[in-house]
DNA sequence: AGTAAATCTTAAGCCAATTTTAAGAATCCT
DNA sequence: AGGATTCTTAAAATTGGCTTAAGATTTACT
């Protein structure tokens, strides 16, 4: 579940981002209206959610949502603005926008429209499965056959992303930018490290592993469909 | 597919490098600009993207693009730029450059421009075929009448050469340059040991193999359409 | 705040699979 | 036939993943 936050006051940025992260969200920020802009093209398919500051250096956040909609009709953009700068009729008109909200905001509220946008197309996409293993994000709990099994946040993440992408190849790269969010060379053996403990945690005596090994690729959860 | 690098920032080249050649690319490095134009101009007809740090020792990023456009109009080229050292309406005008993207970057942002610009939609490059064989990029399997069949990278790599390229003749050099790297041994007799072990696994006794072999030139796929 | 526990990350050695080299056998072509 | 090219096999070299344990860091609790 990643969001886009555009926003120029670091501190604001900063604060929705830790919020959003504690809720399991993986997070980018942009504090200029271009980049802001950029990053959203390149990737409108990923976001669940873009929240726009209203006033942006480079480019202002009505511009934003204009070009961003030219692309995608159904990502949820929700803008954040400064206390009476917003014209409420002509908002409702003028922009692209699914939601406002006036600054300052409470992170309560915020989670909360967030919520209710990402519902009305995401409901399914709370609970993940394949053959024994289901992954419920909601409730953020993990079972295999039924019975619970306890996992870490970073082991949660992985499964998740690995149900995400079932039957497709998970490649080394991807992996740590999504689960990780590193964007540069990255020598480490963490990718293995919690594979192995899935791995603990899932595999029986005997069986094959859930998740493949695709040497010199990464690895891969197989689909039941 | 062949990717050239022209940066000389070491942790971005092999960031850059080892995502791609998950994905399936033959990537290139040159950590300086004179190599990195020696490079392009000796191969340009083999590479399928260019990326180009803007600012490099030796000869800096415009420089080598002005020079490789002298020899290509078509090669598509993407500047790798630093954070604001880009005046972007400069940029468009006097660049023979097919786009940039600003440092830091994800991969996946990379990844969609690489494939915007080569003009390749990505279903349609998710699978290959011929006959009875099967091949996907996105699931990383290969299949032989609906049965699956393992592969090693390299195996895998060859045959999607010859699965791109069906119905042609993939002359020695060539396969070499594509599927290994261009400093490879030509006298190496590393082909021959792949095509044996592709035919292999996919050939049945008293059938002609997959893979013809065309004496004094290299191999050849046979194309069902 | 201080401490304990849990989790995350790094690092190193080991092992297995893959890649590459090499060399003799087989085949093709003039 | 004889040289060149390709095929086949096996062994050497290399790479990459697995596993473990220990060091950092974060979280939870007193």
């Amino acid at each position: 579940m990643r969001i886009l936050i555009v926003e120029d006051e670091t501190s604001i940025a900063n604060f929705v981002r830790d919020g959003l992260e504690e809720e399991g969200f993986s997070v980018d920020i942009a504090d200029n209206g271009r980049n802001g802009l950029q990053l959203a093209l390149d990737n409108i398919a990923e976001y669940d959610v873009i929240l726009l500051d209203w006033m942006l250096p480079g480019m202002n956040g009505i511009e934003i949502c204009r070009n961003i909609r030219k692309e995608s009709k159904s990502v949820p953009v929700i803008f954040l603005t400064a206390k009476d700068t917003v014209d409420d009729a002509v908002f409702g008109l003028e922009s692209g926008a699914n939601d406002y909200i006036r600054k300052p905001f409470s992170f309560e509220e915020l989670l909360a429209r967030i919520r209710v946008l990402m519902r009305k197309d995401e409901t399914e996409l709370l609970v993940f499965s394949t053959g024994s293993v289901e992954l419920n994000i909601d409730k953020h709990i993990v079972a295999k056959d039924g019975k619970p099994i306890e996992l870490t946040q970073k082991e949660f993440a992985l499964l998740e992303y690995f149900l995400r992408n079932k039957g497709k190849v998970c490649r080394r790269t991807r992996i740590i930018e999504n689960v990780w969010d590193l964007h540069f060379d990255y020598d480490s053996s963490i990718i293995d490290v919690y594979i192995n403990s899935l791995r603990k945690k899932f595999d029986e005596p005997g069986k094959t592993s859930i998740i493949t090994t695709i040497r010199g690729i990464g690895y891969k959860i197989e689909s039941d469909e």
